[in-house]
DNA sequence: CGGGCAACAATTAGCACGGT
DNA sequence: ACCGTGCTAATTGTTGCCCG
């Protein structure tokens, strides 16, 4: 068996209540008895039982992530900007997908309560948040979608203004007929992206009939085979805009395989950061999101309500705003 | 300074009790 | 004798308080 503390304790020949003053510098304890418990420690190899000590502390040192998908690499990238701040405090983390499904989402919700953890970040499938039994007596902090009745602080990209950035951009270079390119209109972040599009077209006064929304799925390789479709059957816009990194890279592919040369035939602009490793010269305009600023504001926050037990008066939303980088895709062509 | 002990949360063995 | 029910007490490792 794995020694305990009262193993410990019975070879120093001390009481246990002495050992647990050793080990967390705490109390008087004179210096030969301690000396005599470190050498237990060290000899019986001795290392403290963190769930014994939760039992007693009521408090698990366990942080709960919940996103809709922990391979999305701008998932990864808030789950490992939490943890890099959890690893500081001493926490570690528990990471679940919900895959987008309320039922899963609220399972994963329930597994992280009987773990007790001492707070929660999560990424909502955006259903109705009174139907989940979210916890009370622990902090929670939503990111990266917004939700109705949120008694919650929330951390989420600025959508709307980006989105209207990315069309008056691709608009002041001459582009007229577009086709916009995005995901499922379940949450928050299509919704107000999609917003931002129409806004664009009513502020810039472009002709509604001429532009097509074209919807499409979350795995890749339907998306590049959807754009594809649409754009044999249909012709090449002037512009495309993609409004997640999914959907960009999916056109992105389409693109290539049909041939179709950026910026020359079309402009491309969108959301994401599909260049992981660096390797394209994008010819296109992007705004990349900072998934890693918003784990960072998230369990910043989250930390403030665990460590010093802040509590929520007005449950507050925290804006991070898309960085734009310009491609080449439209400097070169000016309308005629 | 150091020992003793209750408390923490959840589970389960053990036991008494009543009914068939 | 056997079964189900409902209760108590023990169990786990650690901490923090009290007492001498």
């Amino acid at each position: 068996m794995t020694p305990t503390i009262k193993d410990v304790a019975a070879a120093a020949g001390v009481s246990i209540g002495t050992v647990s003053k050793v080990i967390n510098k705490s109390g008087f304890v004179s210096e030969k008895i301690r000396e005599r418990v470190l050498l237990a420690i060290t000899l019986l190899n001795y290392k403290p039982n963190a769930v014994a000590r939760s039992l007693k502390q009521s408090k698990t040192h366990l942080i709960g992530i919940i996103v809709d998908d922990i391979s999305n690499l701008y998932m990864m990238k808030i789950i490992k900007s939490v943890e890099n701040l959890a690893t500081e405090m001493e926490y570690n983390l528990i990471s679940c997908s919900h895959n987008n499904r309320p039922e899963e989402e609220r399972k994963a919700l329930q597994r992280l309560m009987e773990k007790r953890v001492d707070g929660i970040i999560m990424v909502p499938t955006g259903s109705n948040l009174d139907e989940l039994n979210m916890p009370n007596n622990i902090p929670v902090i939503l990111v990266d979608r917004k939700v109705e009745n949120a008694r919650f602080d929330t951390v989420v990209h600025e959508n709307i203004n980006t989105s209207i950035t990315l069309v008056q951009h691709l608009y002041l270079h001459g582009r007229r007929k577009f086709l916009f390119i995005h995901g499922a209109l379940r949450h928050s972040v299509e919704i107000e992206r999609v917003n931002g599009i129409k806004k664009a077209i009513h502020l810039l006064g472009l002709d509604m009939s001429a532009q097509v929304f074209l919807e499409v799925g979350a795995a890749l390789g339907h998306i590049s085979a959807e754009v594809r479709k649409y754009l044999e059957h249909s012709g090449l816009p002037e512009g495309i805009y993609a409004t997640n990194h999914l959907a960009l890279a999916g056109t992105v592919r389409a693109l290539w395989d049909m041939g179709v040369q950026v910026p020359e035939e079309v402009s491309v602009a969108g959301f994401g950061d599909i260049d992981t490793y660096g390797l394209l010269r994008p010819s296109f305009t992007l705004a990349k999101e900072d998934p890693c600023e918003v784990g960072k504001i998230a369990s910043e926050l989250l930390f403030e309500r665990i460590e010093f037990d802040k509590q929520v008066d007005q449950p507050k939303e925290f804006l991070v705003t898309p960085k734009i980088t310009i491609g080449t895709s439209c400097g070169t062509h000016v309308r005629p």
